[in-house]
DNA sequence: ATCGTTTATCGGCAATATACGATAAATAAA
DNA sequence: TTTATTTATCGTATATTGCCGATAAACGAT
């Protein structure tokens, strides 16, 4: 049976990490989200939707994608759902970033 | 008729930048990419299908998506091209991360 | 000019992503 | 209980991505 290629075989576990937050940040909804989320502290999915141009639908499956890239925790709260930002999530991406950051800078001096 | 929606129309220059980032760094192979060509301060495609579990069309044509996301330069070099790391872009990639990071941790108290 | 080397692009296919409307599920309100 | 509200999921359509093999294009070497 053929190997099911997937996109996080054969690469280090820190490389598919920093990818999986690239994959977060990938789509500009999503970018808007966090900041949104960040902004009003706790927020709910229809308020995000007035706030962006897409349907609510779509931008419940952005919510997903990034509770699923661990960015954003959400709870049920009645029949609101209450979705927050993940500090510390948060912070484990900047360090992966910032890690990825500073080795491409440290030894990118081009000779071309 | 229908205007075509694309990934970008509806959202803060800004945020369509961030996600441009995003994009770059989505794949694995891309990342991967990134810290060869860092390593080796200058690099042919060749080079790096040796490292990545990738043909060669397929490692050219992320190469093709750091180019457009402008990560990386490519110059020809006889049979051979001499991809290259933007340091400037790198740090511009960086600057806009950081800020995108600083503004969720500064405001992500969650109250939930 | 021909041959070997290297990389980009093309064609095609499978998988994933994006988007929307419709609907289900859960709960609050009446 | 019925109704209204809110969000998640389903179904579906389209676009994009990812992958490969084959081939083209460019060049150096012979």
């Amino acid at each position: 049976m053929g190997v099911t290629r997937t996109r996080k075989t054969g690469f280090a576990t820190e490389v598919v990490r920093t990818a999986g937050w690239g994959r977060a940040l990938a789509h500009p909804a999503r970018v808007a989200i966090l900041i949104l989320l960040a902004e009003r502290r706790t927020c709910v999915c229809g308020e995000i939707v007035d706030d962006l141009p897409l349907a609510q639908s779509t931008v419940s499956q952005h919510l997903r994608v990034l509770r699923e890239e661990g960015l954003v925790r959400g709870e049920v709260d009645g029949t609101r759902s209450c979705y927050c930002i993940d500090a510390d999530r948060v912070r484990a991406m900047m360090t992966d970033l910032n890690r990825l950051g500073a080795s491409l800078e440290r030894k990118a001096a081009c000779g071309c």
